[in-house]
RNA sequence: GGGCGCUUAGCUCAGCUGGUUCAGAGCGUCUGCCUUACAAGCAGAGGGUCAGCGGUUCGAAUCCGUUAGCGCCCACCA
């Protein structure tokens, strides 16, 4: 097989896609197998895939392929979210710009285009998610407002209705002026502003004279006494139907049982008493528009006050304004000193308004002063525009009941949070929940199944007063709502009956729908459940096998939109947690911070960085830096990295496919070291006491072959434990410094054939039977993360079977040992023997292909002789000609201590004594420091009573070692 | 205003129950190498008062307190 020395992802990662979903190999069945099952949060149906769905989906396909090779019927759900107030907000604008307004529509023929908008880029986000490798099982692809989960939706609906936790009524809501509909609490975001706070004169109406004094502040000029409000929102004064002073605020009490008049509007309004008010606050006096605030809204109900509402649903002022003035001055009128007529602000926009009725207050001298002021304002979360509460009908879902069973699953960790600080979060949001508003004045998402019974077009009316009008039905759909009005208002059955069709042109009552369509986070909190049809189909195969789902990845910036809520639907209508864990991804950000976005430019495009690294490169670049809950700093540099592994992977299959077999096999275990045959180093002088021989008996190959075993058994248990604790970033750490570190350039290094003649001699069979093994092992390590070049590799090892894949493989590896570790630590030694023989080459510019000899020094009470049960992958990897066992090692010599035995590399005149010297004094020092500290230790009496024996035992083992290397030095730098 | 979290090498982060030879990794940096798998590579090296201060302990990066800086979430001070 020719195979080029760069890996080229696109030829593969297409290939094996299409084999993958030939051969159904992401789909799942109920069967006798443990489920995994992990729902994907679904993307907006129109977007497209952007760094935040990579990481997110990366790490559902990591998890999601780890439990398939772990035997588990994995199941991953795709599927899409209709985003009603995104995608209807996309709709209303590529309309306009065809010319179109909503307005001009009826709700059906709007309905058509975003239908049209859905089909057009609908699932391109899940065409995306297939270039990533993701294993969904597409042939489950969902969506929000598809037949199943629609009828889902409206089922819950009914059933809370009934239940009697979902009710409608007139409340202040947060009304999103552009969007023109009103919001749930969750999706207004709070952004900081440098505002002004206008400070505003209400003249008092009775001119009585008073007296100064008692702690009152009291504010007078020519025209009379007057008060001070302070407000960021002048225009609103225009709803002003109160002030309010706290009763205990001294500064004010001059004010009680007074009335004012409202500058600009004309407007008496009387001083009320609240201890609601802040004392501390601007002048302490506070104007009440019980239309436009919520806490004034609150004053309102409570001291019965009239609610202004000053705005059209665009936020433009509304004519209202103006016969509201011209009521409040019929009733009493008030010097033309204090008024403008409103009329002319009636239709410019808030803040036109606000800036202009500020300057002709300013002008009007109604105005005391004017500073700045920093302000947090509430705006949409989606089109960032500033939210104005606004009364309203709306729909709304009791929370309580819900808040309390979804609380405590949590808390006790039935669902377990990673990283756990989440959980801090959640209980402080349910502890202090409010009703779900879900009614949204859209069109775009799934219509409230409510109906109103209203006259038909020919009534034959009985008694007028007598009739349900306006009386509200929910229902499944309108058949079922008719009846239900039938049944519920019996009345309606001695009207004129209707012939048979339901709401006909000759019903005597009809029913109408209600406009709205419910929030999007209403179809999503059923996501788990609906996926499995458990609404629909309570107690069906799939949900009853499915269900709980495992793990859910998501951002921690939904926990209450989505999160919290699938618990409380999860435990509401299935009796059970929806999932397990949930992993909290971080957000993505640049290099130096920042979030990613559109208009920074500093977000790349996922499938470009896909075409230059390769989807496994992304996906490791992605994964490198991305511990649960944490931040990503993304940078390229990390998907090059991936790329260049990728790279390292494809170049050591290179090497081991290119190898050619002895004819016979050689049992592991005996002799076959070809080092052994080469030329040992005559010219160098050397007091040979122990020739180069295997004195343990066991071959280079095959100590490196049971080494590398022990290591990969005892890597994998690494790796599970990494898993089980959702530790991806260090799993993959973990199988990555395996590969390349381990693997390539130690076992490899180790078993890689020599050349001779300037051809590559043969491998024998056991060695490379386990090279295969090991290769194969890795790559099932890795497929999780990287599972393109995997599955490529993984064919091309061995024959396989048409249909088979390593997404099926199974990862067994029997438990480490005792002796693994033993022979790891061993080799522990092997290595730093090496490096230390290495960095004498290169301190000494001495080239690789230069053999070298090295001694090691017997001493009395050392264990030097050890290491010969190792020489032989030392000799190969430090191209030595001979390991002497030497009493005295050789004059000029670079020495180095590995544990307490002394190891030398005879260098002829090479070496730099003085150089030498030096470094051997430096390291002579450090002990000496290290020995006083340990022996300092150890006559603390108190340390060596009160410590475990063990760590006092280390202590003392510390302390010897330490004395024999200074020891060691101190004879070397004698000898120099 | 309330709550949570973070601060360890140039950067990004591990360090889990306080105790293996003066703290680890990846990347970057420096030095030397085009050595017949890989220069997208190989070999070697340097780099830290664990944010500051105080305490508990025989022993603290780790536990407690405190200060500073940073971040996030929640909240009706107009």
């Amino acid at each position: 097989m020719e195979i080029g020395s760069k890996y080229s992802p696109a030829e593969v990662e297409g290939k094996w896609y299409q084999y993958w979903l030939d051969n159904k190999l992401f789909s799942s069945k109920p069967d006798g197998r443990e489920p995994y099952t992990v729902v994907i949060p679904p993307p907006n149906v129109t977007g497209v895939l952007h760094m935040g769905h990579v990481l997110n989906e990366t790490i559902q396909d990591i998890l999601v392929r780890h439990a398939r090779m772990e035997g588990k019927n994995a199941c991953w759900v795709p599927g899409t979210d209709h985003a009603s107030i995104a995608t209807e907000a996309k709709v209303v604008n590529r309309l306009a710009e065809q010319g179109i307004k909503k307005t001009d529509l009826t709700r059906e023929e709007f309905l058509k285009h975003a239908w049209a908008w859905t089909e057009e880029h609908g699932g391109i986000i899940l065409k995306q998610l297939r270039k990533l490798g993701c294993s969904c099982d597409w042939d489950r692809t969902a969506f929000t407002m598809d037949e199943a989960r629609s009828e889902s939706v409206i089922k819950v609906f009914v059933d809370l209705y009934r239940k009697g936790l979902i009710y409608r009524g007139v409340r202040m809501v947060n009304w999103d002026p552009k969007a023109l509909t009103a919001l749930s609490d969750e999706e207004v975001v709070y952004k900081e502003e440098h505002t002004k706070l206008y400070y505003m004169k209400y003249y008092l109406v009775d001119n009585v004279s008073i007296a100064d004094g008692d702690g009152n502040v009291i504010h007078k000029d020519e025209r009379g006494y007057y008060a001070v409000v302070a407000t960021t929102r002048p225009e609103t004064i225009m709803g002003d139907v109160a002030m309010c002073i706290n009763p205990n605020d001294p500064k004010n009490q001059w004010l009680k049982g007074h009335k004012v008049i409202v500058p600009v509007v004309g407007r008496v309004i009387p001083v009320i008493e609240d201890e609601y008010v802040d004392i501390e606050f601007g002048t302490g006096c506070l104007k009440v528009t019980p239309a436009h605030d919520v806490n004034d809204y609150m004053l309102g109900e409570k001291y019965n006050l009239e609610a202004i509402d000053i705005f059209n649903d665009d936020a433009t002022l509304s004519e209202r304004i103006a016969t509201a003035q011209q009521k409040s001055l019929a009733e009493v009128s008030v010097s033309d000193d204090f008024v403008i007529d409103l009329q002319k602000y009636v239709g410019t926009e808030r803040f036109a308004c606000r800036k202009q009725i500020a300057e002709d207050m300013v002008a009007a001298g109604l105005m005391e002063k004017i500073e700045d002021y920093d302000n947090k304002i509430g705006c949409s979360e989606r089109t960032g525009v500033p939210i104005e509460p606004k009364l309203s009908m709306q729909w709304f879902l009791k929370m309580e009941h819900l808040a309390d069973i979804a609380l405590s699953p949590v808390m006790n960790d039935d669902i377990q949070f990673y990283p756990a600080k989440y959980k801090n979060t959640y209980r402080h949001w349910l502890e202090n929940i409010k009703d779900w508003c879900i009614s949204r004045q859209l069109w775009w998402g799934h219509r409230i199944p409510a109906w109103y019974i209203e006259p038909g077009p020919t009534p034959t009316l009985p008694s007028e007063g007598a009739l349900p009008w306006g009386k509200v039905i929910v229902a499944e759909n309108e058949e079922e709502a008719y009846k239900l009005a039938v049944e519920t208002y019996p009345v309606l059955k001695t009207l004129e009956a209707p012939s048979g069709a339901v709401g006909g042109a000759t019903a005597a009552f009809t029913l109408r729908q209600d406009e709205d369509a419910l929030d999007t986070w209403f179809s999503s909190w059923l996501w788990p459940i609906s996926l499995f049809d458990g609404i629909r189909n309570p107690g069906n195969d799939e949900i009853r096998y499915y269900y709980p789902t495992a793990d859910l990845v998501t951002g921690p910036d939904i926990i209450f939109f989505w999160v919290a809520r699938m618990i409380m639907a999860g435990y509401e209508y299935e009796g059970k947690m929806p999932f397990r864990h949930v992993y909290f991804t971080g957000i993505v950000r640049d290099k130096l911070g920042r979030k990613m976005s559109k208009s920074l430019g500093n977000s790349p495009d996922p499938l470009d960085l896909i075409e230059r690294f390769g989807a496994d490169g992304v996906r490791m670049g992605m994964m490198l830096s991305a511990p649960a809950g944490n931040d990503i700093l993304f940078d390229e540099v990390l998907c090059e990295q991936g790329r260049n592994f990728n790279n390292k992977i494809w170049n050591a299959f290179r090497l081991v496919k290119g190898w050619s077999l002895t004819p016979a096999p050689s049992p592991i275990g005996e002799g076959s070291i070809y080092s052994q045959e080469q030329p040992t180093n005559e010219g160098r002088a050397t007091k040979v006491t122990t020739p180069l021989s295997n004195r343990r008996g066991v071959g280079g190959e095959a100590l490196a072959t049971s080494w590398f075993a022990a290591k990969l058994r005892i890597a994998a248990e690494e790796l599970a434990d990494d898993f089980s604790k959702y530790r991806l970033s260090e799993a993959l750490m973990t199988v990555y410094k395996l590969f390349w570190d381990d693997f390539c350039s130690w076992y490899l290094e180790m078993v890689k054939p020599a050349y001779v003649d300037g051809k590559p001699q043969p491998v024998d069979r056991a060695t490379y039977d386990a090279t295969l093994q090991f290769f194969e092992t890795l790559l099932k390590m890795l497929h999780p993360f990287m599972p393109f070049i995997t599955e490529e590799l993984w064919q091309a090892l061995y024959d396989r079977q048409p249909g088979e894949s390593i997404m099926r493989a199974e990862l067994h590896l029997p438990a480490s040992t005792d002796a693994d570790r033993q022979l790891c630590a061993d080799f522990e030694t092997v290595k730093e023997v090496v490096t230390a023989i290495r960095a004498v080459r290169s301190q000494k510019n001495i080239a690789p292909r230069e053999v070298l000899v090295l001694e090691v020094l017997k001493k009395e009470g050392t264990d030097a002789l050890s290491i010969l049960s190792l020489q032989s992958p030392i000799t190969k990897m430090a191209n030595l000609s001979a390991i002497n066992v030497v009493t005295e090692k050789s004059g000029g010599s670079a020495s180095f201590l590995v544990g307490t035995t002394e190891f030398a590399v005879p260098l002829g005149n090479l070496i730099d004594v003085e150089a030498e010297r030096k470094k051997l004094q430096a390291e002579l020092e450090r002990l000496e420091g290290f020995q006083a500290s340990v022996e300092k230790k150890l006559q603390n009496e108190r340390f060596v009573q009160n410590a475990p024996a063990a760590v006092v035992e280390m202590e003392r083992k510390k302390l010897a070692d330490a004395q024999q290397k200074i020891a060691a030095i101190r004879d070397n730098l004698a000898s120099l």
